[in-house]
DNA sequence: AGCTCTATTATCATATATGATAATAATATG
DNA sequence: CATATTATTATCATATATGATAATAGAGCT
């Protein structure tokens, strides 16, 4: 790794590594010798703009992308299997693959209301942790008992909660 | 490599990934759903600052870098065979090591008006390419003729020819 | 159809990065 | 000592990124 880590202090590595005064540098990438000073002494909020010309002037490639910090679901079980654990829960309406995919809310109120423990792991981990927080805030057909869980919890998730309850479930008053 | 390469497609494919809308991930990263549209949608001066706030709230890592595209010098001369070499041109004052990195202009202005060729790669293999042309541009004390050759070759290399011949030199009429 | 959420785009005001310039100081160079 | 180059900083004008808001359109759901 090259000593500096801040841009601030690659830039300032590169540019003696090449020889060149500021004006130098800022005469070749079309830039100000202030804004370069600016740059080296400080400076956070760059444009990336100004450090693509910069680059080429440096002869170097820019690089910017971001890294997820956690690493991809290990074991995303397979749907079958996350069907067939959750079919006793859907008696009315037989549960199908697909149903995953075109009616997560629906899945997800069910499980929430009458599944087990390890039901909800297994959706969570069928959805990810996002996509089922985000389902789980969308959920409007739960007892209030089920919803005052799930609120609770959200929130320590830091969530808003969305849930609007409907007044078509048989909970309703 | 992620499916999208530029920061667009980038975001756009965490952000799916992780399931949020423009407006959930404005809120989380302290910026506004306009920007963030922009963002996906074709813009390309962005702030850094606001990569940050992002990367921050898509859980990720931001990476900014400079990587030269030009590698390191393979095979940098030993500095005593330098000076091996170049010792005949220095008939009126030895040359010393310590003179290649604390008169860097004396030595080029001597090779480039006596020294043969491989002379020249020598030195410029000992500066880089770099630091040899900018030294070359300093150069002052150097014979019309050798100046005009070197003068024509800093344009084919894009550089200013910052010479201002001194009225010292023995060629000065 | 009606409703909600979402995404996109336009407009405008504001915040801020940049360019131009000048002043200052430090450093080399003759 | 004189001169030139360089880096840093301040100031100001300008360019542009961003935030707020609204309008529009589309998708999903009841």
């Amino acid at each position: 790794m090259n000593p500096g880590h801040s841009i601030s202090e690659r830039l300032k590595d590169r540019r003696q590594e090449l020889g060149l005064s500021l004006s130098e540098l800022a005469r070749r990438a079309g830039t100000s010798a202030a804004t370069l000073s600016r740059y080296e002494n400080g400076w956070t909020r760059f444009e990336t703009y100004t450090l693509r010309k910069l680059a080429a002037a440096l002869d170097c490639e820019l690089l910017i992308e971001w890294r997820p910090r956690t690493p991809r679901r290990s074991a995303k079980p397979v749907r079958a299997a996350v069907v067939q654990r959750l079919a006793r829960l859907f008696w009315d309406h037989p549960l199908t693959a697909k149903d995953l995919a075109t009616h997560p809310t629906w899945v997800c109120e069910r499980v929430l209301e009458y599944g087990a423990l390890d039901d909800v792991r297994e959706l969570q981990a069928w959805f990810g942790k996002e996509e089922f927080l985000r389902t789980v805030a969308q959920a409007a057909r739960l007892s209030p008992r089920t919803a005052g869980f799930w609120k609770t919890l959200l929130e320590r998730e830091g969530r808003a909660c969305t849930k609007k309850f409907s007044r078509n479930t048989a909970w309703n008053y």
